[in-house]
DNA sequence: CCAGACGTTGTT
DNA sequence: GTCTGG
DNA sequence: CCAGACGTTGTT
DNA sequence: GTCTGG
């Protein structure tokens, strides 16, 4: 599944990959947790720009009667999302983009668990497969939020985890985006996912609060990755 | 008809 | 064990 | 996803 | 909102 990710790439190349044209990226994350503001891409037209904006990880379907459903629902598998009444709608209006660098996925070892990160070999950003809502409770301030595919692991990630997020590779962001369309399962297959390298990391990463470069740090001593440092402010 | 659920993950 | 908060 | 809380009373 | 269970 994916319950938490990396967001360090530079803003530059963020935007065009995504071919965002506008809005708030917000700053470089380590350890995005669920119920946090994430940047994700999508139109608001069918023709319209790409533009970015912040929304809270969980997605709170539009008959929700209180936000508290969205603690669960931060992931929907992409193999039922289109007929679930609780992301159906969203599967068919509201398909976004969720810029990532890396994800987490902790191995069970029966003892204890062993946190990978998960990303690019040179450390490249990636688009994740969202859904995404407006939501609002009588005259309320609008909540936006969101949740993130999910598809069976490649043989590679197989043996740390079963599930793995729904990533499209470039050629297939604008058919993810067009709502026009009904989007293709072939989308969904993780064999079309880009290379993906798993690395160990310390359980500094279990504990939300710590949000720093400490989480992408190879446990094996493996030189820091290209392309991941941070940001310069 | 109304009431109540609506989800994922992993584990058993 | 289960729920909430991040 | 993991971490951390999980309760009441009365008093300040 | 929409579907399932009673």
């Amino acid at each position: 599944m994916c319950g938490r990710y990396s967001l360090t790439s530079p803003e530059e190349a963020m935007r065009r990959l995504f071919d965002i044209q506008a809005g708030d990226i917000g700053p470089p994350r380590y350890n995005l947790a669920p119920s946090q503001l994430a940047p994700v891409a999508r139109r608001e037209s069918a023709d319209g720009p790409v533009l970015a904006r912040l929304m809270r990880w969980g997605l709170v379907p539009g008959w929700a009667r209180d936000e508290s459903i969205g603690q669960r629902l931060i992931n929907a598998r992409s193999e039922t999302a289109a007929e679930k009444p609780s992301f159906r709608a969203a599967f068919r209006q509201r398909r976004c983009l969720v810029p990532a660098d890396g994800f987490y996925e902790w191995r069970n070892l029966g003892s204890r668990k062993q946190p990978y990160w998960i990303s690019r070999p040179e450390g490249e950003p990636f688009a994740m497969a969202g859904l995404w809502e407006s939501w609002r409770r009588d005259d309320g301030p609008e909540l936006l939020t969101f949740t993130i595919l999910t598809t069976e692991a490649t043989e590679d990630l197989r043996p740390i985890h079963h599930r793995m997020p729904v990533i499209l590779p470039p050629e297939a962001h604008a058919a993810w985006l067009d709502q026009a369309e009904t989007p293709s399962a072939e989308l969904f297959v993780s064999g079309r996912a880009p290379e993906l390298r798993p690395r160990a990391v310390s359980t500094h990463v279990n504990r939300p609060a710590n949000d720093d470069a400490e989480c992408l740090r190879p446990l094996d001593g493996e030189a820091p990755v290209a392309g991941t440092q941070p940001r310069l402010l």
